[in-house]
Order: C-alpha cells, then sequence, then structure tokens
DNA sequence: CAAAAATTTTCACTATACTGAAATAATCCC
DNA sequence: GGGATTATTTCAGTATAGTGAAAATTTTTG
C-alpha cells in the first residue's frame, strides 16, 4: 500500500488503446484488480506486475527505469540555483537532473492563485511532468500523500500523473511560471501530445 | 506464486554478510516472512521487494535487469550452434547472447553420471552460471520447476542459485563437459570467487 | 436526446502475503 | 564435545491482494 505506479500502468494501456478486460484477460487477472491496481487502491503483486508488463511488451528493468524518475519530487531552492553563462546570456537552472534528462521536455504558462485558493485535481489526465516557478506568495504542495512548503524563488517539478494539489496557504497572491511537457517519443506512449 | 527470485535475494544478503533479522528489521518486515521469500514459498508484494531492494542498494532496474538474463533457460540444439572461424581455429558457439552477455565468466570440469544417476541438489549455495556440453548419453534436466530433455550435442546454461537436478534418463553413461562461473565484480557480490 | 452497448467501478467473498511467537537448526566458545 | 548464543524456520492467526458478479458510469448510436 506505498506504490503509487497505477497512474504509469493506465497511462500505458491507454497509449495502446486497450480496454481494462482486455489487458486484464491477456496477463490472466481479473478486471476489478486491475481497476483498483490503476488507482492505486491496490499495490500490485509482483507476479501481478510481471504478468501485466509481458501484455504491454514493456521489459521491467526499463519500467523501473521510468519509475525510479517519476516517483522522485525535486525542489531546488532560491539558493541552491546553479548559475551559468551561455551566448551572452545569464542562466539559472532551475530544474534538477533527475527532471531534464530522460524523456520528458517542457511548455510553459503563467499561473496566479489568490489566498486560500487550490489548483490541481487527484487525476487530471494529463500526461507527462510539470515544473513550477514560484514568482510571489506561499504554498503547500501535496505530492503522493507527501506535503511540501514552496514559497517565491523556489522550484518544484514532478510527474503529473500522480495525484498532486497546489494551495495557496498565505495571505498574499501566489504567482508562479507553470511548466508542463507532452509525452513524447522515448517513452512507452505511441502518440505525441496526446 | 510464479517469481523465483529468492535465491539472488538471499545471494546478495549472504554478499552483505547481513542476517534475516537485521535486513528484515532495516525494510520493516517480519524475519518469516524474508525467510519465506528467499526460500521461494511467498511471492513478495511490490513494496516488499521495493523495501529490501533499497536496504540493499540496488536500484530496482538494475535488479530486474539481472533478474531478466537469470530466469533465462536457453538450450541451443546441435543443429543450432553458430560456427565461425578465427585465428585459423573452428569455433562452434555453445551459449547464446542471453547468457554470454552480463557479469559471469566461465569455469570448465567434465561430468560423468552412470545410467539413472543424478547430480544436482535444490541448493548448493553456489552462486553463478553453469554450462553444460553433453558429449554422450541423455538426461533429463529439471530447472524452476520444468522440466528439459536433453541429449548428446545439446548445450544448457543456466543461473545456478536457481534449484535445479539434471538426471541421466537413458541407458549409456551420460557425458559432458560442465562449465561454472565465479561470482565476479560487475554484479551485487563484493565477494570474488566466494 | 434517449436507448443500447461497452467500459469501468463497487461489493461480498476467497486466496495468499505478512506477522509474532515458539521450535528448530546452526554457530560460537571454553 | 557440550552448553550457550545466535540465526533460521515453522505455525497459527491477521491483513490485504485477487475474484466474480452486479451496479454505475461512460460511450455509442439511431
Amino acid at each position: 500500500m506505498k506504490t503509487k505506479l497505477g497512474p504509469l500502468l493506465r497511462a500505458i494501456r491507454n497509449s495502446r488503446h486497450l480496454t481494462i478486460k482486455e489487458v486484464a484477460t491477456k496477463a490472466g487477472v481479473s478486471s476489478s484488480l486491475l481497476s483498483q491496481i490503476e488507482r492505486n487502491r491496490i499495490s500490485p503483486s509482483l507476479d501481478t506486475l510481471l504478468q501485466l508488463l509481458e501484455v504491454y511488451g514493456v521489459p521491467p528493468n526499463k519500467f523501473f527505469k521510468d519509475y525510479e524518475t517519476m516517483t522522485r519530487v525535486e525542489i531546488v531552492k532560491r539558493d541552491q540555483r546553479k548559475i551559468y553563462q551561455r551566448k551572452g546570456f545569464k542562466y539559472e537552472t532551475l530544474c534538477g537532473e533527475s527532471q531534464s534528462k530522460g524523456s520528458h521536455s517542457f511548455n510553459a504558462f503563467f499561473l496566479e492563485l489568490s489566498p486560500g485558493q487550490k489548483r490541481g485535481d487527484t487525476d487530471d489526465g494529463h500526461l507527462g511532468r510539470e515544473l513550477g516557478i514560484v514568482i510571489a506568495g506561499s504554498a503547500q504542495l501535496i505530492y503522493g500523500g507527501e506535503t511540501y512548503d514552496i514559497q517565491a524563488g523556489d522550484t518544484l517539478s514532478f510527474f503529473s500523473q500522480i495525484p498532486h494539489v497546489i494551495k495557496n496557504t498565505g495571505e498574499k497572491r501566489f504567482q508562479a511560471y507553470w511548466i508542463v511537457t507532452p509525452a513524447d517519443g522515448e517513452d512507452y506512449f505511441g502518440e505525441k501530445n496526446a
């Protein structure tokens, strides 16, 4: 009851355009079990997981390589930014190694929350990564059951399929740059910009 | 109740000179559970396995990469040998790709069984790979619950920690070259030629 | 938009992973 | 070699993974 790989399994299944029933039958398990696994209500046994991966044609080591980067939340504090020069411009790295390498690239928009307001639901269906750059205010990030306090100058990045909520806990309004990635060709998923 | 990675987990634990109790405590599980997992009497849940790997400091993707090559038995029939020339010698490959690459290299000895005689026990403690080259006679290999018929000209290779038995089922005596590997530096185990 | 079909979720039940304590086996040490 | 200590296994009981059917939801279709 600890692992949170259900959403990834669901994303893989959707990318193959397979129904729960189809996959369950091929893997030799019940539909209800698969349904519960994909929503993290049950932590699958190793046997079950390996059977599912076999149906999807995903080698276990590849799956766990991605799982590793998936389950890692990385918070870069303002004073931890790495600064470097390039082509006359000054850069400050906002995203650590575990996020920048791999098969997801970013797109951005601007986000503002009034005091008490919150954003992000438990299952928005979007697949990929999110990157938040906090400009003003303070907030709480709830990610995979754990809570993180963030404030102006901090940067946070995580896998968007995992349930997450961000809430303005301060008095002022909360402002941040928000970057979202589509799934691209390097991962399991056949379709681009799904 | 399908996976057979218990012996590998036990081998890893022994290489670290840790007791069942120590590991179980660190991983937050009971001693009895670990005991049963290592002898394949229980297929661990994913949570439990990941906790154990964390104690050992083994990344899951690495573990499953090795598990993949571990669980594969490869039988090369006489007429399937790949023949090639090199430095004036003629070679016939006896060992497929899944065995030759990776972190185990081979050493050899000669094996002879009289009719009905059998060799190999369910847990000989030796860690590494075995390679058998059958010269004369016929036999049965029982490996991980499955039975394979082998005869003169065949080659078999497998991970020696998995329970295995070879039995002379023919009328004549059974002869084979037998190759065994020690664990080397590329895998989890600190000690060489343990 | 409403009925039908297909897919997913819920619910009561069964099988098995997991626990804690006692029994067995192995190791230590004088 | 024998008693003490430590490590492992066994056993009865509990928690949770897994099942099969029916209910609820979503999608399709006319």
